[in-house]
DNA sequence: ATGTCACAGTCCCTGTGA
């Protein structure tokens, strides 16, 4: 079973490039993140041409997650419960595993509101998946908005007292791993410098000027199970990239 | 560090968010 995280930075933009990434790489599961769409303008019928089933979780103008699945799509949940007017968060179980798209909240700077609704919604995920079905899979995936490590930032130097690299941030999603997932890219490549996210200012991407902020958190058993997990980098290149490329996993169930 | 992109509103530019 391979599944995909990736934030495409509005699927109306990018639908070109998310059908052509589909078709060429044929995931079973894709998570997205900021469709930047509402419901009515998701693209159920193409997505069931190419053979995926879809649930949205789109707000409009911003934000807006989907599971993409060619395995089944189930029990569906939007959302922590709270009306949230942001729409961050889907669940849906897929071929046997529990699979959420996450979206966290930038944060903006450590001083900004944004920053709060960022600790408290990390909070929030880990209740939620402390909650769960522990008889199943789980994959929690998507674009977590915060590089867990150093090596995960391209100068920790340049993110002095900034958002995505401070120590409330790394330690909320410690306390996700706490329940007991590992993030994976990290987990198999403890040493590798991959980045996930490149700023489209500066020629930040042929600098390399990144981020890994693209996570797959998932339970140990299939970590276990974990063929290879690989970031696609070619889909930052050519006409109207999106500025996060997808991560990838495949497992062997 | 700010060499970009996407969106909405009102329209061919500006403010906002990332």
């Amino acid at each position: 079973m391979k599944v995909a995280t990736w934030n495409v930075n509005s699927l109306t933009a990018r639908w070109f490039r998310v059908e052509e990434w589909l078709v060429a790489n044929a995931p079973d599961i894709l998570l997205i993140q900021e469709t930047k769409q509402d419901d009515a303008k998701f693209p159920f019928a193409l997505l069931n041409e190419l053979g995926y089933g879809a649930a949205h979780h789109g707000q409009g103008q911003w934000n807006g997650v989907a599971i993409l699945s060619k395995v089944g799509i189930d029990d569906v949940v939007r959302g922590f419960g709270d009306n949230d007017p942001e729409a961050r968060l889907i669940g849906a179980t897929c071929g046997g595993v529990r699979v959420y798209s996450c979206y966290v909240p930038n944060g903006r700077a450590l001083d900004d509101p944004h920053y709060v609704y960022k600790l408290k919604w990390l909070a929030q995920l880990r209740d939620l998946v402390d909650q769960r079905d522990r008889s199943m899979h789980i994959v929690v995936g998507g674009d977590f908005n915060v590089a867990p490590h150093d090596l995960d930032c391209y100068d920790p130097s340049v993110f002095q007292g900034a958002t995505h690299v401070s120590e409330p941030e790394r330690e909320a999603l410690r306390a996700i791993e706490a329940t007991g997932l590992v993030d994976l890219t990290w987990s198999l490549h403890p040493d590798e410098q991959i980045f996930t996210w490149w700023d489209y200012r500066n020629g930040s991407f042929h600098r390399n000027w990144g981020l890994r902020i693209d996570l797959l958190f998932v339970d140990p058993e299939l970590r276990a199970i974990t063929t290879a997990t690989y970031v696609d980098r070619e889909a930052r290149k050519g006409e109207k990239p999106s500025d996060h490329v997808p991560v990838v996993a495949d497992f062997a169930l």
